[in-house]
DNA sequence: CGAATAAGTATTGATATAAGTAATAGATAATGC
DNA sequence: GCATTATCTACCGACAATATCAATACTTATTCG
């Protein structure tokens, strides 16, 4: 018996999405998920527990569902006309509907933790962990930063990620996306795209407007191959553009609290050659690295055009300099106007 | 030379930065009579 | 049915700073009749 799949119709009787933009459209879906050819990676979906984070109208919760049968799949959906017509469509489904905010750290600690609802099952990070994915979707304007805080628990191996490389779908906007995954010398290279660089490996999956491929870099679109579709196809149809992206955590092996130093400080100037950029690391930083550095076209560069190998290095200097400040001490208060006096 | 054009550069305005989300108002739904 | 109360969504106020980037206006340099 097969999940009711919610139309357009209804979802478009929907007054209120919180600035968030969903594909309702399921022959896109099908392409997507033919792409994604998930079975890949859960060779046995019967054991799979998915969490859905936001999953507003849940077309893609019942079409995921329907063809994979998972063993438990949870939505945390805390908006409550959202939740309402989620209960309204879902009625007697093995959807588990929870209202719960995503936002809340607290929500995962209880969930997992205390209440012991959704306990995903922990995998050692040789491989992808093939009974737990997340799918979320993070399309509202203001909510990128709720992205990047999921991408530095990544970091951090906290947060979902303590159970290891957990594959997550993530919908966000399309300038999210282009941020995240631009590459090395690139318009809208940033400390997020270095972020997304050092511990995942990321692949657009599809995106609502073909017009925005122009801010992506043409070799990975070739290699993407990302699947086109139109702005009519999502709902509320008005505003930006969203995309798709395929996140799994990727291994690394470096000193995190350093290296978040070192790329904050040198992406401020992003555009300002290593070889006099290296101050704003601490005083006497471009001493000791113009001293350091043994590669002169490393030096010629500037941060914007740095790979996160090429940090991880200025990191590891940046660890062995005996003067270099206490990183602990490292909070920029751009209001210092309150404390002075 | 001196006018037309090319190249350089100062000025302005827009956008992105990082990454716990402040607060309060004003509309809608629910309640009570 | 209607007034009152409760609940919910919408307001980017702290980017009350800085760098970069694109567009434009304005100088200076170069070409060539």
């Amino acid at each position: 018996m097969s999940i009711p799949i919610p139309g357009i119709k209804d979802i478009s009787k929907l007054k209120f999405f919180y600035g968030f933009k969903y594909l309702w459209n399921p022959t896109v879906y099908d392409k997507i998920f033919e792409k994604l050819d998930l079975t890949k990676t859960y060779k046995h979906p019967k054991e799979l527990k998915v969490l859905d984070l936001y999953p507003g109208v849940g077309v893609q919760s019942a079409i995921f569902y329907n063809k994979y049968t998972p063993k438990q799949y949870s939505l945390i959906e805390r908006r409550s006309s959202l939740y309402k017509f989620l209960q309204a469509n879902f009625v007697d489904s093995p959807l588990q509907i929870l209202k719960k905010d995503p936002y809340d750290w607290t929500t995962y600690s209880d969930l997992i933790d205390k209440d012991k609802v959704f306990v995903p099952e922990f995998q050692s990070p040789e491989r992808i962990n093939d009974s737990f994915l997340t799918v979320a979707n993070v399309t509202g304007e203001g909510s990128e930063g709720l992205i990047m805080q999921w991408l530095s628990c990544i970091g951090n191996k906290n947060w979902l990620y303590r159970f290891g490389k957990m594959k997550m779908l993530l919908w966000m906007p399309s300038t999210t996306a282009r941020k995240l995954l631009a590459r090395p010398g690139a318009h809208s290279r940033s400390k997020c795209s270095v972020v997304r660089e050092a511990f995942t490996e990321t692949k657009l999956i599809a995106i609502s407007d073909a017009d925005e491929l122009k801010g992506f870099d043409s070799k990975c679109l070739e290699e993407w191959d990302p699947i086109l579709f139109s702005a009519a196809d999502i709902w509320p149809t008005k505003g930006k553009p969203i995309a798709l992206v395929e996140m799994d955590p990727a291994d690394f092996d470096f000193d995190v609290e350093n290296w978040d130093y070192v790329t904050r400080h040198l992406m401020i100037l992003k555009r300002t050659p290593l070889s006099t950029v290296m101050d704003s690391l601490g005083h006497g930083g471009q001493e000791y690295f113009n001293s350091r550095i043994t590669d002169k076209s490393l030096l010629k560069k500037c941060p914007i055009d740095l790979t996160n190998d090429e940090f991880v290095y200025l990191t590891k200097l940046f660890t062995e300099w005996p003067f270099k400040p206490d990183i602990l001490m490292d909070f920029v208060d751009m209001y210092q106007t309150e404390h002075s006096g």
